[in-house]
DNA sequence: CACAAGCCTGCACAGATATGCAGATGTCGA
DNA sequence: TCGACATCTGCATATCTGTGCAGGCTTGTG
């Protein structure tokens, strides 16, 4: 994260040195995008009531979930399956009823934190 | 969370234990709203290397937080514009910059357990 | 076999939102 | 005072996304 004064010439900063410390603490895109991605997941009152209750609740089937939180058995699912596609959330049929839990650590570290 | 029996015709739980738990694990429908809007400020790429930057480059100007993003100075704004509306970020104007701080205590945290 | 329960999906619609552009404001330097 | 610079804003637009409805699929039950 040095440069030469030419190079300083096109950036036009006003604190050089924090740009850089700026930079460095992004790091990686893609880290950034993988965090957003799991951030905008917890960013939906629903969806983050749903994880609430898969997270405390160990597995809970899909109409219970629906109990649990007030939203329509269609609109949990549609949930679902987004957090099933980022890999969030698994699922295990048994006969008729299928019961989802959290597997992502991360995600489940952040639902501790919230106290 | 006890039911009288005739509730529970209501209910048409799978599991109605699990169902409770998770209505206790959801909680306040305020303080989920809460954490969500948090959640969702996080869940955009820009908006979060943004906060990263604000996170470990303390105080830092619009234009060196555009630079150090590569997000056009009007986009900056309008995002800064929003975390300063929600109180995420607060602005401290030195003649004609202005730079801006994290001030919410639990993003700082959120964003020192990436790692 | 017929029916109901649990779950999933397609589709259409409404609301939210991120973005770029153009321009306004306020501030500093010559 | 004039121009350059830093920042902010309004507006128009395109995209995304959450939701409801209707219906389909699978599984268990009478």
């Amino acid at each position: 994260m040095h440069l030469v004064p030419e190079e300083r010439e096109h950036w036009r900063a006003i604190d050089e040195h924090t740009v850089c410390d700026a930079i460095d603490a992004i790091g990686d895109p893609e880290r950034v995008h993988a965090w957003a991605s799991r951030f905008a997941l917890l960013g939906e009152p629903g969806r983050l009531a749903l994880l609430l209750s898969l997270h405390r609740a160990g597995p809970i089937a899909v109409s219970d979930l629906a109990l649990a939180t007030g939203i329509r058995d269609s609109a949990v699912s549609q949930a679902l399956r987004l957090l099933r596609a980022s890999g969030t959330v698994a699922a295990e049929k048994d006969g008729r009823i299928v019961r989802y839990r959290l597997v992502d650590p991360q995600v489940s570290a952040l639902l501790d934190s919230l106290g």
